[in-house]
DNA sequence: GCGCGTTACTAAATCGAATTAGCAACCAGG
DNA sequence: CCTGGTTGCTAATTCGATTTAGTAACGCGC
């Protein structure tokens, strides 16, 4: 095991040429002329000695960096992790590394996350919400090329990568039209969020579009936990004419509605058929029967912030304009033809 | 805004003193003689001019970096981000920064992510799993001081931070015990993995001491899915003799164990009370009644990572030992005094 | 056998900081 | 008034790469 600190000097003596020639040869630069006997020496000396880079010297040299920053709550969100693992995949692939700082914890804190990532050189940062919302971005990010995700800024300076909430409650709802359902019942989210507003849109869209007109108290606020998911069901079960169906805002109201229908002595899928939001991973496929939902696309969304980052740090002409990200449908076993009561 | 490039030399020759007398004011060293009038007419021009210190040259000069590996799987886990959230934390207060490479994917991602890491200089390693097992240790993280979160190596020659899975095992059965059932199921996790084996060694030490003999047939094979919840919980109940309480592997066991036991007409809590085991955010404690469980410290576990390896890299004598961290619990709704049938 | 174009490299500067060694100015003590 | 110590700095080297500008050696055509 070699005490590392092997650096080019070291394979350049041992090989017997010049430090420059190891870089042009390890850089596999082919805009030089170095005959491939002699660059395989060197790639044999090299790993002999047990060569490794020093990040650090290449970075300073170059006055390029292979990192990109990512600035992302770590915090509650289990979501968070889809959003990095997509990133760093995409990162990965052109041989990039993340950076990841929190931004969560004391305020102020994202400012100095970015302000620290800045000093590692980073040559572009994604700033990433643990849930769909406006933010406010530093205003050192200006520096460097930089990417909203799963958030935006009010005055659209940054690019934003977003999921399509609208797109999603059009299919969650045309799920349901596509079963027969004709009378369908939402709880929503916490009233004003991204999220709620624009679900409820494509709830309403896919239903104009059937011709269908419903009352207004087939839709009931709810805040997004199971709770309120679980006060939502019951006050539509108790409606004159209760819907067949509940488009439930996210899996945690959908799992309350559950409970709730349960209690009632119905039976999920059989009497009434739900479909959640969300696709969360250690719900969704876990309750009884298996729900049906509309996944987010963190992954994805992840992926395509750090590739137009790519774009961008290569110069691309940068376009501010918000690109939203597909929400597919996950069916499994909540929905079925209306049941009678 | 500042075209960022303005070094020490920029700050030096604005302020008319050396380099050297920037870079010791910037560094707060006070082993040397500058007045405090010098001190700060450098700090403000450094201010005016808009100043970041390059982090590279920094690394490049000094010989050792600001920062800590950390190698994971993001994939699956909303579990790692516990892990990597308390990292994250102990590493910041230690000025250091963290930088997550990611494992799964292909085989060998991880001796390729941790020889990534190690060309960026990092100065200490840690290595987390999503669930607590045995894991062989890529080689070159020989070349580092390396420190095991949530695993574990088979010959112990890195030290290792785990989940004290015995003792959860018995809080979980104890709070059952103190509640004054006396005939406890279990369904276990997946056999033979650490956790199973743990948990249910904690358990038996409990009843042992509270001076209980139960059969065999008490304890169900589950694998960890909320189906084998669901079919554990119903074997049980058909017993001659069924418990009162049933002690789960894990929180999604508990999932399945909620379902058997309504569909069977009786109430969780009042007539079974429930036990789980991880504490997952999105899920017990929307469940219903609210899920009583043992919680895994993952933050605890990373926090405790960090700070190991900051002892290490301060030259500490390196102690292999594994060093667990308790699970608490948590208290909710699921637990009662025993129910008759 | 001279000039020219390749081929196969090398020398040296550079990146932005940290660090070691040392120096000039000043004051105090004898 | 010379010596020695302190104060307040600076010069120069170093870290390990990248990169630009070149150059020695060789073959080839005329």
């Amino acid at each position: 095991m070699p005490q590392h600190s092997v650096t080019m000097a070291d394979v350049a003596k041992a090989a017997g040429v010049s430090r420059t020639a190891v870089s042009f040869v390890l850089n596999q630069r082919t805009d030089v002329n170095i005959p491939d006997a002699t660059r395989e020496r060197i790639n044999v000396v090299a790993r002999e000695l047990g060569y490794r880079p020093n990040a650090a010297a290449r970075t300073l040299a170059s006055k390029k960096s292979a990192w990109f920053g990512l600035v992302t709550e770590i915090a509650t969100s289990p979501f968070a992790s889809g959003v990095i693992k997509g990133a760093q995949q995409a990162a990965w692939q052109d041989g990039r590394f993340l950076l990841i700082a929190p931004s969560d914890d004391e305020p102020g804190m994202e400012s100095l996350a970015v302000e620290k990532l800045l000093e590692q050189q980073i040559g572009g940062l994604v700033i990433a919400a643990s849930w769909h919302r406006e933010i406010t971005v530093p205003e050192n990010a200006m520096s460097v090329p930089c990417v909203l995700v799963n958030c935006f800024d009010a005055d659209q300076r940054f690019p934003s990568i977003v999921p399509d909430e609208v797109g999603g409650g059009y299919t969650a709802t045309d799920i349901l039209l596509k079963s027969g359902h004709t009378n369908i019942g939402h709880i929503t989210l916490t009233p004003g969020i991204p999220a709620q507003t624009g679900r409820e849109i494509g709830m309403k869209k896919a239903l104009a579009e059937a011709g269908i007109t419903q009352p207004a108290s087939n839709i009931v606020a709810g805040d997004g936990t199971a709770d309120s998911g679980f006060q939502g069901t019951r006050e539509l079960l108790e409606l004159p004419d209760p819907p067949t169906a509940i488009f439930c805002g996210n899996d945690r109201i959908a799992m309350g509605a559950y409970d709730a229908i349960k209690e009632s002595g119905l039976r999920v899928g059989t009497d009434i058929s739900i479909v959640g939001f969300d696709d969360q991973e250690i719900l969704a496929p876990h309750l009884r029967p298996r729900l049906t939902t509309i996944a987010l696309p963190f992954e994805e969304m992840g992926t395509a912030g750090v590739s137009l980052l790519n774009q961008m740090a290569e110069g691309a002409p940068i376009d501010n304009r918000q690109i939203t990200i597909g929400c597919p449908p996950r069916i499994r076993s909540s929905v079925a033809v209306p049941g009678r009561r």
